[in-house]
DNA sequence: CGAACTCTTGATGCCACTCAATTCTAGTGG
DNA sequence: CCACTAGAATTGAGTGGCATCAAGAGTTCG
């Protein structure tokens, strides 16, 4: 097969999943094509638990998925949201190492995960792209480590805004207008704060006018530079450009 | 050359960095063998800057590295602590996601990238390998998220120091002596917190008889349950076995 | 022995959590 | 079409865990 890519590529997408280019999944999802088997499943329904034997391994082809892990007494971290192209389960862990669930409704690709660890020994190319996919979960990790174990809840959110929007880059008209699929209550166990605090940083951010509140499950941003400069510059690796030090941030913070 | 491991491996070792069994690494290193050369590099000195070129990918042979993303501020996140047989700037980026500094004086196995990346593609079985070291950081990620979006300063405490006891098992002669090579300030920029807070909850687990303080950066364990039950059950995937519910751990917590 | 650390300890303050009440929203059946 | 209801989201008041700020005590090393 010769070096150009397969997919579509009519037109010029950005969409950056976890900071992986979208040529990735195309690819692996051609490679797989064969083994492929569909399944559905509801808003809110699990998928797998952290600790299921792990026989197939998931492409989310439409709807979000979150992936959890929890303590004992119920405290729960959300680890990822996943939409199309996103692969579950991708390990080599006889176990899943984390829970999925729907946030929607959601279709599923699904591959039995012994022929496609057998694809993948005699398949090289594919091996890459898979490692290109994991590489850039980790990347995304490392982001995520970044903001729970250091940044303020504003930061926090304004961050998840800006990931959010580069992830429906290019995939909606309106270029800022933001949707939120989940609940506030997953927001909040993703970012590592409550669900007030959510609430309240949302109404602080429409406040100093950085967003508008148009429905519950959707915002319009008002001033990208401004979550951009909450983010920090490094939010997810791209999309910056420009390198703010701290006190233009501050001056976001008291503009309200 | 064979397919004899070439380092020491007189000993039954059990160290399990990041989850991941140790087989996989010098299995890696001997298929690699053949590109290494070797570097030195001094406590507190830097590797790489998140953000260089990446032209190699490097193991650790002896010492303990830290790799870390910083905020414009200088708010800082330590991703993780890295011992013999880890890999350094594992990834298909182009550029480091992450700065590495020497914790200790640290010895490293430095293999030039793009020859790296040849032979990935034409060994499938070293590409596993790899895939497998990837998935085993990924899994601890998603531990260390759950630790920093979830739990209590002392929950972090407690689930480092069980961390760095299933590092060095086998390792050291005395199962219960534990050795921090790093100082207070990196401990707490891997957990979130400041030093301050890593030097109270030490004294207080100190005063609860969970711990002994030896020396400043050697503790002895002196009630190991005590400290799974804080940590939580699935601390890192393994060593568990027991189930835990809330009131005990709270029983801990006021114990002293 | 003193300089420069790192680590510890104390006092105070604040951000985010907790608990609780109200409002909003979506879905249901009359 | 409009109550009615259950769950989600918001809002408020009060608290507490951890950060911050500031000394003081060890430790290392020339």
């Amino acid at each position: 097969m010769d070096s150009v890519a397969k997919h579509d590529s009519s037109q010029p997408r950005l969409k950056l999943h976890h900071g992986t280019p979208e040529t990735l999944q195309s690819e692996v999802h051609d490679h797989l094509f064969c083994l492929m088997s569909r399944q559905e499943v509801n808003a809110n329904q699990v998928i797998f638990f952290e600790g299921d034997p792990c026989n197939s391994i998931f492409e989310v082809a439409k709807g979000v998925v979150r992936i959890y892990k929890v303590l004992q007494d119920g405290r729960r971290q959300i680890t990822g949201f996943l939409t199309r192209g996103d692969f579950l389960g991708l390990s080599l862990d006889d176990h899943y190492v984390y829970t999925a669930e729907g946030v929607t409704d959601v279709t599923l690709c699904r591959y039995p995960r012994d022929r496609l660890e057998k694809m993948l020994e005699e398949n090289p190319r594919l091996s890459k792209k898979l490692f290109g996919l994991m590489n850039g979960e980790l990347v995304s990790a490392q982001f995520q480590m970044l903001l729970l174990g250091r940044k303020t809840a504003t930061e926090k959110l304004a961050t998840f805004f800006v990931q959010l929007l580069q992830r429906q880059e290019g995939t909606e008209g309106s270029e800022h207008i933001l949707n939120l699929p989940m609940p506030r209550g997953d927001i909040a166990d993703y970012l590592g704060v409550t669900t007030e605090t959510v609430s309240r940083t949302i109404f602080w951010m429409k406040k100093v006018n950085l967003i508008e509140l148009n429905k519950t499950n959707q915002v319009s941003i008002e001033d990208l530079n401004g979550l951009l400069m909450l983010a920090g510059p490094f939010c997810s690796s791209r999309l910056t450009g420009t390198m703010l030090n701290r006190e233009d941030r501050k001056g976001i913070t008291v503009k309200g």
